[in-house]
DNA sequence: GAAATTTGACCTCCT
DNA sequence: TAGGAGGTCAAATTT
């Protein structure tokens, strides 16, 4: 990463939070009205909103879809490939399903990593045969209850050609319409601290669920777009401390927007 | 039989 | 320049 300014841009699916209660987190400065949530800033005093925004103006966006939740941080330098990182919790049920980003991947290789007991899973987008559009997925090393997930490369086509194409694939195909499409490699549901090739049980998502349109949010600081929230801390130089970082604020806003129903998130130690 | 996934080998980059 | 680490390829395997 040539770039370690990491910055926190945007939001949510209202699925989580719209609830109309207002919540405030304790010593967080978080708040949620209505259908806005409201982050101050502390030092600054200064009040940031999130707000539901529109499909097309989904870019360098954090998001927090409905549980398991997901939260992607896009760098904001613009002289390279636009990269982001999911942090994305699993709920540990059998029955769980993973949420999707609307797009089609193809695992093309899996990698141990130093340092971590994780492999790193490699994905290319299978929508169209000339997306450079790939996707990293690995447990933390911090927390194996979440996956990062980074992306680089745009993809050059929307979510509905996703939709287009799962179309004609089912129809070309001999497979059931209704089959459920799997976008986590089955790798990443071992524990396990090797790449074994021991297959298990996968997260499964049905096509029939996915939705182009599910409404985001975006912050807002001052009627004025801006990125937030993931700091960029003083010479960083592992990516373990931006990690840190990312956790620090992810769970600031996950109590925020899972404030009432009693989700929680596994704790760190 | 086709598509997706796994996994070892190979390639590239960095120190 | 060598070695290590990470990224990609592609054949084998699984679904």
């Amino acid at each position: 990463m040539e770039d370690n300014n990491w910055d926190l841009s945007a939001v949510v699916r209202s699925h989580n939070i719209n609830k109309p209660n207002d919540v405030i987190v304790p010593n967080s400065g978080l708040k949620k009205s209505n259908d806005q949530v409201i982050i101050t800033d502390q030092n600054s005093n200064q009040e940031m909103y999130l707000h539901p925004i529109q499909p097309n103006q989904f870019s360098q966006q954090i998001i927090l879809p409905p549980l398991p939740t997901m939260i992607m941080c896009v760098s904001t330098t613009s002289t390279t490939p636009q990269e982001s990182i999911y942090l994305q919790q699993l709920e540990k049920s059998d029955d769980q399903e993973l949420t999707d980003d609307k797009r089609a991947w193809r695992n093309y290789g899996q990698k141990s990593i130093k340092g971590s007991p994780f492999p790193r899973n490699y994905f290319k987008c299978s929508t169209l045969g000339s997306c450079k559009a790939t996707k990293i997925i690995e447990n933390s090393p911090k927390n194996e209850n979440y996956f990062l997930v980074s992306y680089s490369d745009e993809h050059n086509h929307d979510p509905l050609t996703y939709c287009r194409s799962l179309a004609l694939y089912n129809n070309s195909s001999k497979r059931k319409l209704s089959k459920s499409i799997n976008i986590v490699p089955k790798a990443l549901n071992l524990k396990a601290s090797s790449s074994s090739s021991k297959r298990a049980k996968s997260f499964k998502v049905d096509a029939s669920s996915i939705s182009p349109f599910a409404p985001t949010l975006e912050i807002e600081r001052n009627n004025e777009m801006v990125d937030v929230v993931v700091e960029n801390k003083d010479d960083i130089e592992e990516e373990e401390n931006t990690y840190d970082n990312i956790f620090m604020d992810f769970e600031e806003l996950h109590e925020l927007l899972l404030p009432s129903n009693g989700n929680e998130i596994d704790k760190r130690n």
